[in-house]
DNA sequence: ACTCCACGGGAAACGCTGGTCG
DNA sequence: CGACCAGCGTTTCCCGTGGAGT
């Protein structure tokens, strides 16, 4: 049933993109100057998650990689890699020279590492940037003239309010390209690509991709989480292909799955905060704290738990009603329905 | 107006890892 | 080898801010 599972990971690369040559061609032209040896402005990809901006990143890099194999790509993901030291940690790893580097290694040792020695281009694309907590590492990277950068975030405005003055005006020039959600339609045939080439022939009808796609709203990494998850199933019920009601299953399954293995991965304290929150459905601050503490053996300090809860919010696992006085907590809502969850939490 | 409460920034304290020096 | 040191991440303490309730 399924015949190549790599082609249903989310972070799977295609060899041909389907529905997004514009922006392909756009970021390949901005970054055209890598060719003849010279330094393209920054390139900016904006939209909503799942619309293609990482595969698209790295389609086009590896495209470019394969024309001149010297201009070097390292990807960073900015939500693990946050802070100054692993985005330069990521990069001296993407270029393979980081054999005696250790947590206790200074940062400028780092940076100077980067700076000199190895002075082929380097492409870093930096992954969900808006939540880079120190900037001043993009200043950094601005500053030496073999890194060229390609930043990708939700939104423009958000990203360069996050700057500080100094970022904010090197980085002001340099092509932006924003990625649209996808229509249906486009989505379900980006489905039937990977269906083609991860699953068996007939395994999956049109019809049901339809239905996926709808039920993905214009998500192509949730789409493919449920292509991927009702294909499994199917599998395992012994099925040669897929049915309407391992797709119901899936789902519900797709949507949860990231946030269940956040959870998991989360320490036990903050565990247990999510867990009474969930309990109790929603939640005022002074009652959780209470509850937190007569769970849990060794409490630590409320100052402590607002340093969690913020974390948590921002990993979009729960989210906070209300200001101050009367605020609340609660499970972040399950988005049922295709509704416009655009809230850019706001700050 | 005044008090209560929660939020979140900043500084200091702690704990861990790995390096270095005698 | 053992005693220190450097540097980072985490936790705590302290505190200013500002809305809500009275």
């Amino acid at each position: 049933m399924i015949v190549d599972g790599r082609v249903l990971r989310e972070d799977f690369v295609p060899s041909e993109v389907v529905h997004r040559h514009d922006e392909v061609n756009l970021l390949s032209e901005a970054l055209e100057p890598l060719l003849s040896d010279r330094r393209p402005d920054p390139s900016f990809l904006f939209g909503p998650t799942g619309v293609g901006k990482t595969c698209i990143a790295r389609y086009t890099l590896a495209q470019l990689h394969e024309q001149d194999p010297d201009v070097r790509v390292a990807y960073v993901n900015c939500w693990q890699e946050y802070t100054r030291f692993r985005v330069l940690y990521s990069l001296l790893e993407a270029t393979g020279r980081t054999t005696d580097i250790h947590r206790s290694t200074a940062k400028d040792e780092l940076f100077d590492r980067l700076a000199e020695g190895d002075t082929r281009p380097l492409v870093a694309i930096l992954d969900e940037v808006d939540q880079l907590e120190e900037t001043a590492a993009l200043y950094d990277l601005h500053r030496l003239p073999h890194v060229s950068l390609v930043l990708i975030a939700n939104r423009e405005e958000e990203l360069f309010a996050s700057f500080d003055d100094r970022v904010r005006s090197r980085l002001h020039a340099g092509t932006r390209v924003q990625f649209d959600r996808y229509g249906t339609a486009e989505l379900r045939s980006i489905l039937r690509e990977r269906a083609t080439q991860g699953l068996e022939p007939d395994a999956v009808t049109t019809d049901q991709l339809q239905t996926i796609a709808d039920a993905a709203s214009g998500d192509a990494r949730v789409g493919i989480g449920i292509l991927r998850s009702a294909a499994r199933r199917a599998e395992r019920n012994g099925c040669e292909y897929v049915t309407e009601a391992t797709i119901a299953a899936a789902i519900p399954d797709a949507r949860t799955a990231i946030r269940r293995k956040t959870v998991e991965g989360l320490p036990d304290h903050q565990r247990v905060l999510y867990e009474i929150i969930t309990d109790a459905g929603e939640i005022e601050p002074g009652e959780l704290y209470e509850a937190y503490e007569r769970r849990v053996a060794e409490p630590k300090t409320a100052r402590t738990l607002r340093n969690y809860l913020t974390k948590m919010v921002h990993y979009d696992l729960i989210e906070s009603v209300g200001e101050h006085r009367g605020r609340r907590y609660r499970p972040v809502a399950d988005g049922d329905e295709g509704e416009e969850s655009e809230l850019p939490t706001e700050k």
